[in-house]
DNA sequence: GTCTATAGCGGGATAGAC
DNA sequence: GTCTATCCCGCTATAGAC
């Protein structure tokens, strides 16, 4: 048999970027996995302990992500763009939003471990953006004044921003910026 | 008396600011405001009105906050330097986000109303923001790359996602896109 | 406008059989 | 691992008295 709990994980992460963590259910899961709500316990006793889960999967999925897209691709501008079409396969595949953001919004309900692993999974991604825009720079592919680390933050802060704005507006306003960050980046 | 209908409204917006729409209750607001849920429901029949009210409300109360702006300020700069303080207090009030970004995080679940309400005021804003960059780069006092429309979705999708950052990390993540947003439109 | 009381539903979680 | 059955709770919403 095939990994159930993988399964439900899998579930649990679309519901989560299509709706919120306080708006679904163990009934949801239930519903879609065709397995009793008890079973679903079996694997998961408490819905906090199932974010939590997923939060951890997302990291380590993040993590293997980003280090497949250092290894493939040498050069800075093309690793930020291979970042940024991972980004708008969550838009493209369903109107979703990020796990990140979806979870930041309800922050004040996660556990303690909850937030700080979220907390860590934000920091990774910083970090590895901050090094790819100091690379760039170093390699004068990139211009952009201030520091990589600020300049990160933003590109950070306005991707998540924009998947969300695309559900209200329509996937066009989340292209504008994906444009406008490229724009940016190049020295003139 | 006061009026209660805005003193509802005043509360469940700041606890949508701080929680999301799918856990927060009519319990929540009788416990706070001191009166029973009953006579909640009086002003406000069911969730989705209210939800609504807020809504409509928050957009003609960022109208006001814009206009207001646009009259005291003449400086392009200072009006957009206006607008980022008013977002920043939104952070420095709590822990808050925008009304926006939670809404939007929990899109699904809206009523079509509701949605199309929260679309008109994004809308507003992200046509407010792009004049006041047009402005900008006409009068010479501020430089960026690209169309003033792409530039204006970058920052308001940066500043929305900024805030929900925050609480993971700390207000200094803020504070870096703030000044990084600020750094990008100096000219060199 | 506010209250108490309650209907009716769905939530998370558990017990115990298979 | 999965099931049925059930517990207990909190939710939205309504009825009807004051």
């Amino acid at each position: 048999m095939f990994n159930r709990k993988e399964q439900i994980l899998d579930v649990a992460e679309e519901i989560l970027q299509t709706q919120s963590l306080s708006s679904f259910s163990y009934q949801d899961l239930s519903d879609r996995i065709g397995i009793s709500k008890a079973s679903i316990h079996h694997h998961f006793p408490s819905k906090e302990e199932l974010c939590l889960a997923l939060v951890t999967r997302h990291r380590s999925s993040l993590t293997t992500t980003l280090e497949t897209i250092t290894q493939e691709q040498t050069n800075p501008i093309q690793q930020l763009d291979a970042y940024m079409l991972h980004v708008s396969q969550i838009l493209q595949s369903g109107s979703k939003i990020c796990l990140t953001g979806s979870l930041q919004s309800e922050y004040t309900l996660l556990s303690k471990n909850t937030q700080q692993e979220l907390s860590n999974l934000c920091k990774y991604v910083h970090t590895w953006l901050s090094r790819v825009l100091a690379e760039g720079k170093k390699q004068k592919v990139m211009a952009f004044p201030g520091t990589s680390e600020d300049h990160a933050s933003l590109i950070q802060a306005a991707l998540q921003g924009a998947l969300q704005q695309a559900r209200s507006e329509s996937p066009k306003q989340f292209n504008a910026v994906i444009r406008q960050i490229k724009v940016l980046l190049k020295g003139k």
